[in-house]
DNA sequence: GCAAACTAGTTTGCCGCGCAAACCTTATGC
DNA sequence: GCATAAGGTTTGCGCGGCAAACTAGTTTGC
């Protein structure tokens, strides 16, 4: 088995399971490509319904990994999200481990290398 | 938005939770880079324990993703796994909704982009 | 002015899943 | 003969995602 093989596994085995959720990562890849936004934008962008949002946006928020900042916009209630410094770091930590596990390509051997 | 991370979202959304599962993503990178491979061999390769070995190789079989072959070496029993084909496409569509995602560049917009 | 409908979320409940631990069976040492 | 290891399977539980129900306030229709 390669090195290069046993340290994609290594580092897929190791993702931070708050990012590795698809609807989480669909959340932190948009709010990584803005300074913000809106939970009705998130909803549209993410596909996700308000219920599904709101709880995991509460989990992103409990990890340290997005800020909420809820404020009122005349008077309705509006909610923002941001990536912090941290989500930032999870995110390109959670990249990294996956493009080695793509990156681990499929090369034929006979049966297996011990 | 840019038309490249809608579709890296609506692809990672649509990941095969079945694939998505690190440990199994695990196994099936082994086996995708070798014709088969022992239990003995997957444990040590992937890290898992026999117990959570066994109930991932289970539902990646049910899944049709992998086939188990179980025989008798001298007394003592050996299973085997190997990718199928349909395994193999498994992957390889993940790979790409994955690929999709990282390709997502961290570039910076003002706020959102509606 | 009041009910119905809409906006903007949050909370609740279920069920499916991953993981650790217990269990089973057949060898192999001591 | 009794512990230990190889080679697994089964069981139990606790967390977690998702859909559905609920809350709270606002706007619209009549």
């Amino acid at each position: 088995m390669k090195d290069s093989t046993r340290e994609a596994i290594d580092g897929v085995l190791g993702v931070d399971r708050l990012v590795h959720e698809p609807a989480r990562l669909a959340i932190l890849t948009v709010l990584s490509q803005a300074e913000y936004a809106e939970f009705g934008f998130l909803e549209l962008a993410c596909r996700l319904s308000k219920g599904n949002l709101s709880s995991h946006l509460s989990k992103l928020e409990a990890g340290g990994l997005v800020s909420i900042e809820k404020r009122f916009v005349g008077k309705r209630p509006q909610t923002r999200a941001a990536i912090t410094p941290a989500g930032r770091e999870a995110l390109q930590r959670y990249r990294k481990q996956l493009a080695a596990l793509l990156g681990a390509a499929t090369e034929q051997n006979g049966g297996e290398t011990p």
